[in-house]
DNA sequence: CGACCTGCAGGTAGCTGCAGGTCGGTGCGCTACT
């Protein structure tokens, strides 16, 4: 059938989004393919008509559950019976039942990358003619499959095992690097490439270099007070969006709320959806906010810390406007807290003298060992207390290691300690370079847009209005006011307008 | 590493100054407990 037929049968829509065509097309013809299209350009229906034009299943590789359960959701409301997915919102029953289940009558099965290194699963999976395998935000794989969750690293080798099915993989926000661990982590030997511009020309990027933590503060105040909402404020630590939201509440700043990992799941989910059904109209919170949140009418978002990387932060920002709307991102930056993203990407992962002490302990209590057991595991954690992070980091490179050079014993501890050591250093001294990227790009005095395009292989086209601090914001235009002097004297400019466009300043 | 908080001494009312401690992000699945 014509992917356009398709399009308006199964799920409503008449036109295409650009490259969704294209990518349905290359998806349907067995083709690998990478797609980054920018935020808001409507990925998720690349794979469910990618999934119509094949035959046998869908197998969707999701990193959150929120987002899993929020796709089955929306595709069952569309009428779409036969989708399911697996992950830890199952219960033991329901799990035991579905694993002696009928798995062919799912066209469409969601699951962690973690489940699908539970033995259980995956030779359930294996026995299903798997007709496209699916990677969701594929930065991931690259972002935290490094470190965070390496499982994501895994994916090729599972692909494998399912009898490498076509595989399309999809993101926002990647850089030639990011592609390039993208291809290499799935088994893309000879991907179609399908890359849009990560630009969003309705956002105005804006940095304000502020010389104290309490300005900080109060910029930050006024400018929550000025901006139309909705919106959502960024934070590197939990405390300080907790402390910060109490601040403006106590400022008068009305319908306001906090959110981080640290919250109960409840009170996690309750937030999101008062922010996404218009009942709050501030967020502050941490990176835990935002991937998968569908809400297109946020106006604004400021960042109280900066993010380690650019990738982070175009990601952040490009929750903003995505109904296509007038937007602005803005970056406090402060000379004071540069420690703490440095401090971050150090505690990232486990130093020297953790890996060898911990390798050296394992040689000389098992003499031989192939992988990090969990028994072993238990045994090793009480003596040297680690996040769950830094082991399975080192679960992860033991693993990668003892494959290329047998199990670790006392004949090749040394080797062993190094490997480690120079994975660390090469994945540290990475992010430190993409720190220092970021950093540089806060105090270019260039256009903003051309900075954040270069960095992702781009040029920028020709230039827009609002573009930038560099180029020139008129800040009214994001004011709260200006929505009402609107509403009351229509469309025509104030003089303050027309003398701000003839100055082209800022503020 | 450094901002920020807490506790304490000094000496009698609320403050200063200093030492010492704490904190600094992202998620999955699982198990044991309520």
């Amino acid at each position: 059938m014509d992917s356009k037929i398709l399009l308006q049968k199964k799920l409503g829509f008449t036109d295409f989004k650009p490259g969704q065509r294209e990518i349905v097309e290359d998806v349907g013809k067995k083709r690998d393919v990478v797609a980054l299209l920018p935020t808001g350009g409507g990925k998720s229906l690349c794979y469910q008509l990618s999934g119509y034009l094949l035959e046998g299943p869908v197998l969707i590789v999701s990193p959150l559950l929120s987002l899993m359960e929020d796709q089955v959701q929306q595709m069952k409301s569309m009428g779409e019976k036969s989708v399911i997915a697996i992950n830890s919102f199952l219960s033991f029953q329901e799990k035991e039942k579905l694993l002696h289940a009928d798995f062919s009558r799912y066209k469409f099965i969601f699951i962690s990358p973690e489940m699908l290194q539970v033995k259980r699963w995956l030779s359930k999976l294996q026995a299903l003619p798997i007709g496209l395998f699916v990677v969701d935000e594929a930065h991931c794989v690259s972002q935290w499959g490094h470190d965070f969750r390496t499982d994501y690293l895994k994916l090729g080798d599972v692909r494998d095992k399912l009898g490498k099915p076509p595989c399309l993989a999809l993101t926002a926000t990647a850089t030639d690097s990011v592609l390039l661990d993208i291809k290499k982590y799935l088994h893309l030997e000879r991907a179609f490439e399908h890359i849009y511009s990560i630009d969003r020309p309705n956002i105005a990027y804006k940095v304000e270099h502020i010389g104290s933590n309490r300005e900080k503060r109060e910029r930050l105040h006024d400018l929550v007070k000025l901006f139309r909402g909705p919106g959502i404020i960024y934070f590197s630590s939990r405390t300080k969006a907790e402390q910060i939201c109490q601040y403006l509440e106590e400022q008068g700043v009305e319908r306001i709320a906090f959110y981080h990992a640290g919250l109960p799941q409840e009170q996690r989910i309750l937030i999101q959806q008062q922010f996404l059904l218009g009942q709050l109209d501030v967020i502050c919170c941490t990176s835990a906010f935002g991937m998968g949140i569908n809400k297109s009418d946020v106006r604004y978002v400021i960042h109280y810390h900066q993010p380690t990387q650019l990738e982070s932060y175009v990601q952040e920002i490009g929750r903003a406007g995505r109904d296509g709307g007038k937007s602005i991102a803005v970056l406090l930056k402060s000379d004071e807290d540069i420690m703490l993203p440095q401090l971050i990407i150090d505690q990232e992962l486990p130093d020297h003298i953790f890996v060898s002490t911990v390798l050296t302990e394992m040689v000389s209590r098992w003499n031989e060992v192939k992988s990090l057991t969990d028994e072993m595991l238990t045994d090793l954690e009480l003596r040297f207390p680690a996040s769950e992070t830094h082991w399975r980091y080192l679960a992860y490179q033991l693993s990668t290691f003892t494959a290329k050079n047998g199990p670790l014993s006392v004949m090749n501890l040394e080797l062993c300690v190094s490997f480690l050591q120079k994975q660390i250093q090469a994945r540290t001294s990475a992010k430190q370079e993409k720190l220092r990227f970021f950093h540089n790009w806060t105090l270019e005095a260039d256009c903003r847009r051309r900075g954040i395009l270069a960095y992702f292989g781009e040029v920028p086209g020709s230039p827009i209005r609002n573009c930038c601090d560099y180029c020139g914001i008129v800040m009214e235009e994001y004011s709260i006011h200006e929505e009402k002097r609107k509403s009351i004297t229509g469309d025509a400019p104030s003089w303050k307008q027309l003398l701000a466009k003839l100055l082209v300043q800022e503020d």
